[in-house]
DNA sequence: GATGAATGAGTGTTCATTCAT
DNA sequence: TATGAATGAACACTCATTCAT
């Protein structure tokens, strides 16, 4: 259609192939987003069981089997959800680097106020994972309880490089429940702080939250650790 | 209904319609028991939504409709189930009363242990509340969060007692934020610990898992604070 | 409620319990040969994966999920409306009884005359039968594999019989293959009589077209056999 | 396109245009015969209703929307499939000619063996055409009651030459019976032969069946129709 | 008090078909 | 010509709930 061998109709040809696949491809992406952004939603709202297709669809402004042509079944799009999400934890967790300029409590630090940002960015989705995620589907239990696996693995890991540098206290065989511990008090501080019914005490910093929590986990509540008068 | 002196309200007509009461609530009541079980059960296994009135039904062994005479709706039988649960673990919570003989360590690891054995008793029920029963209804999650705000209350109460006793070295902005912490560590240790797949470590007793959380919150994880290097 | 002991609450009580249980029955027994009828009209008329749930309900005149009241799946509702029908036909088919009075011909004839009865009775249900019914379920394959199996045994059985009675020419190698000949015939027979458009030749009695079934089988169509120069 | 002369419609320009007509046909004639070969597999094994556009797109390979370009809907090509099978068979069959120098016989049973050599071929679809293909659509029963048809009119025939020539004994008015009874038998001994289950009896030689089909036909299963005490 | 029967609304999923590109 | 995307209608099936008996 042009006379420029430059651009002959085979190259051009090509190239403007490519350029529709490109911009097929990109509008396919961009509704599998609206999907999955819609499917967060609903699932964050109304859990697994109460999510139905027909809200999905509705909410993400597509008609019912549309949803069909980007995910497989209700599963499979949920599983996807929960993916990202879990994918987005993953990331923001960096491993602590004991020979880093950053003392180690500040990398700590660091790492639960970027997780503290992705729970409350998407505090719905992060109430469902917290409180009714399980029992849905044996494949789904298995992906929640990788995530909290590698999380405690995390916090073990701690734990036992801080004993071994003579740091911490825990005893070998305490170590897990202990990291169950830690887990858990991130978890509810979570839960009350992004979750819960507002106007529960002032809204806090991630930085405090952070903080505070780190504190409790390294030194208790006691002010005097040696009047404990634990048993042993 | 009969003018017939013989069978006229005399003493033995009372006593016999009296006990015919008596039967009849007694039946009744074990009828409704009987459904709470088997509910319990089904809510337990497969969550709010996963549990159908069928099973439940099916499950008592009573007929379908026969479920209707004793709970007005499947939400209101699972209020119910839920409030015998919150129900058992308040009463397991008793005050710490500090001029007791007991000292309030042992007071509270005794709150624990109770607490624990609930737990692990109805570990079905327990997963289910840990885990799914939020988000089910506006009215069933009041519920959870009352308990949820009792404990934390009772919580919030032993710390500030501890502040004003010198032995807590908590701000008292921050109280709020710890007792988040030791509730999450203790909702997180009995998840691990009753919920989780089996093999995972050594099965604890309620004893050391209470002692363990009473030692984490008090003293955290470091051999000595004083290393901390913390900000203030 | 009434004073004469002979219908003493308690036995009357009883009898009319059990009065209850078979109206009850009945009326089960009833809704559920309703919706057997509509079943096998709708089967008959559309094929197995033709007819709809939906079209099964609303023949019968019931509400959409009373259907499942009375059968577990759409299939084994089928599988129910085909059982009877292979019932019937197997009730139809006496064992020729060659000591008894009537002559093992009319026997024959007699049992294709009941057979023809049944398959016209059921024009609609035999066109499906032999028509559609098949590659939809393996088990209904099965049950009708049976079906023919079952007829095949019997004209196997006649056709051994015969030969050893040296009645019976066909080689013993080649006396399934005429068995399947012999039900082929019969098959279609019922096919164009009954189920073709009508119009096609003389509406024929069950009695001639079960005399001439036999005929063809036995004689085939040649006035004289020792003309056919068959090889051997 | 272009009034250029350097690619005007010369010889050249005129070949070349030929040539893209006639590969672009050649092209959509083949897209045409993949998709038809597809329908066919598919339908063969799963029946017309149990058959999605979808499996046979993808077992042709080619994109969902390209099937309606060939093929207004998926009845016309289930037609066109069946039109196809139609004609094979109808191909197979040779008007027997008396006059010719082969005898009857051998022209019956070679168009027996033509016919049965392509039921084996396409088993599949032999299959779904004498069990699954009727009630679809009144066009396809139609389509299938012509072919039908044509071979009984073909049988009748036969039978009223040999009527005519002394040869066939059956009664004028018995002679579309009696071709029901040869079609019959044909169509199941096809079903039993290739269709059945494997293992139930030596698998046996087309010519063999034909033989013996013919035999039966002829001469019925009696070694001395004589006998046969029939009424009149 | 107890129940079998009944049902409307809903579930997740698949379908044949259309259309813009 | 070819196709990916889209969709309304339908599918088999389950649900919590009501009601006559």
């Amino acid at each position: 259609m042009s006379a420029d061998p430059a651009i002959a109709p085979g190259a051009g040809g090509e190239e403007s192939g490519d350029g529709r696949v490109l911009r097929a491809r990109a509008l396919r992406d961009a509704r599998r987003n609206q999907l999955l952004q819609a499917a967060r939603r609903v699932f964050a709202e109304r859990g697994y069981l109460g999510a139905s297709i027909n809200a999905i669809q509705a909410e993400a402004g597509v008609s019912r089997a549309t949803f069909y042509l980007y995910f497989d079944a209700k599963l499979a799009c949920f599983a996807e959800v929960l993916a990202g999400f879990v994918e987005r934890l993953r990331a923001a967790i960096a491993p602590v680097d004991i020979r880093a300029a950053t003392p180690p409590r500040e990398q700590l630090v660091s790492n639960l106020v970027r997780v503290l940002g992705i729970l409350e960015e998407d505090a719905d989705l992060t109430r469902m994972l917290l409180q009714q995620a399980r029992g849905t589907d044996p494949e789904i239990d298995l992906a929640l309880d990788d995530l909290d696996r590698g999380v405690l693995a995390l916090i073990v890991g701690s734990l036992t490089t801080g004993r071994r540098l003579g740091l911490v206290r825990v005893d070998e065989r305490d170590i897990g429940l202990h990291a169950s511990f830690v887990l858990g008090a991130l978890k509810e501080a979570a839960s009350q702080t992004f979750l819960a019914a507002p106007g529960r005490g002032a809204p806090r910093d991630h930085e405090e939250i952070a903080s505070a929590l780190l504190d409790f986990t390294l030194r208790g509540v006691l002010r005097d650790p040696t009047q404990l008068g634990e048993p042993g």
